[in-house]
DNA sequence: TGTACATCAGTGAACGCGCGTTCACTGATGTAC
DNA sequence: TGTACATCAGTGAACGCGCGTTCACTGATGTAC
């Protein structure tokens, strides 16, 4: 029955999809063809179909995946407080600056999945309730929800700080931004 | 000598610009075409050439104008701490949320910006400077540079919880992060 | 153990379309007499 | 005041190219005997 061991497709599919969250997050999503896409997944254009139903198919996994990705890098941290700052002066540093490939799909991504269809919309909606929970449970262990609010300030506030580090063609006043940032950051947490 | 009014040009110059604008913070730099950008300030793609000497050119053009708007509006807000807190409350409205044409081009563009060539990001860096300086001049009138990093971080979060807000799918969260939004941005005067 | 076969993941050429850009041209304008 | 003319902003068709998508096919796979 089984020609090809049972998981070879699966795991194509969700090598198309990682390649492409890398290059969706460099060259932005429209600005990624599909020839590119699979190129990138070592498969030529044909294949693609075989997997996705439509681009805007591949978009929405791709979106769901990545902020899954993002959830569980949180799992990785430190406990509490300490690795929320260790979250924050990662996140604000020229290294990710210069990575957006392998970084923050908010921070690459949030303004285009603003314009992108429901199902896009709904993938990223889910992973951004499960982010701002794990800022919230880290801001106040004793009572998550009261932090909810906190959290989407500093969640939004580092989003935009990266967004606008990586706009500045001034170097240091880009490295600026970064520093004034993790300070904001701290605030955030007091 | 003078065919035509003098200024003709320039008016039509500046109408590709001022619409381009719009349909740029609606549809995305790469979502607009050069047709399209025409159509809408009412001539044929052909005489794009004439005033602008590619896309690039043009991007570049409208992110300067778009900076320049943005700074200008300062100017029609109350003086002081009072017209911070209306700019606040304006900006994180659901209006400017639902009409990103006529908002924000920071929170409608700004990772897209990021991937543009430098003379684009040159043109956003001088007038975000601007903003910044508007924003902090606002939050310690007697001394300013001192709120710069304040500034920075209520400007920041403002166009992530815009772009935030846009990007969810379930509208009475949306809503919620907006409210959070002007309350996190209250006590960044704080 | 060796061969014929059914399966199906992946190939690669082609579709119509819109992209950014070029260019020969049109036709409204204000000027000159 | 009326007509011929030079100017030049704008037209619209065309360029090659990459887009998203379709499809007839290839060829490696594991199975059956």
């Amino acid at each position: 029955m089984v020609r090809y061991a049972q998981e070879h497709k699966q795991i194509t599919r969700q090598r198309i999809i990682e390649k492409a969250g890398q290059r969706f997050k460099q060259d932005g999503i429209d600005g990624s063809g599909v020839t590119t896409l699979m190129s990138d997944a070592g498969l030529t254009n044909g294949a693609f179909y075989a997997h996705f139903a439509s681009k805007d198919d591949l978009v929405a996994n791709v979106v769901a995946a990545e902020l899954r990705a993002q959830v569980e890098t949180y799992d990785t941290l430190r406990p509490g407080r300490q690795g929320l700052e260790d979250l924050i002066r990662e996140y604000l540093s020229p290294q990710h600056r210069d990575h957006p490939e392998i970084g923050c799909p908010s921070a690459a991504l949030l303004d285009e999945i603003g314009r992108c269809g429901e199902t896009t919309k709904q993938a990223y909606t889910d992973g951004a309730k499960a982010i701002v929970e794990e800022i919230a449970a880290r801001l106040a262990p004793e009572d998550p929800k009261s932090a909810r609010g906190k959290a989407v300030g500093l969640y939004t506030m580092m989003v935009g700080t990266l967004q606008l580090s990586r706009a500045l063609s001034d170097q240091s006043l880009a490295d600026e931004v970064l520093e004034q940032g993790i300070e904001n950051g701290l605030a955030f947490m007091r």
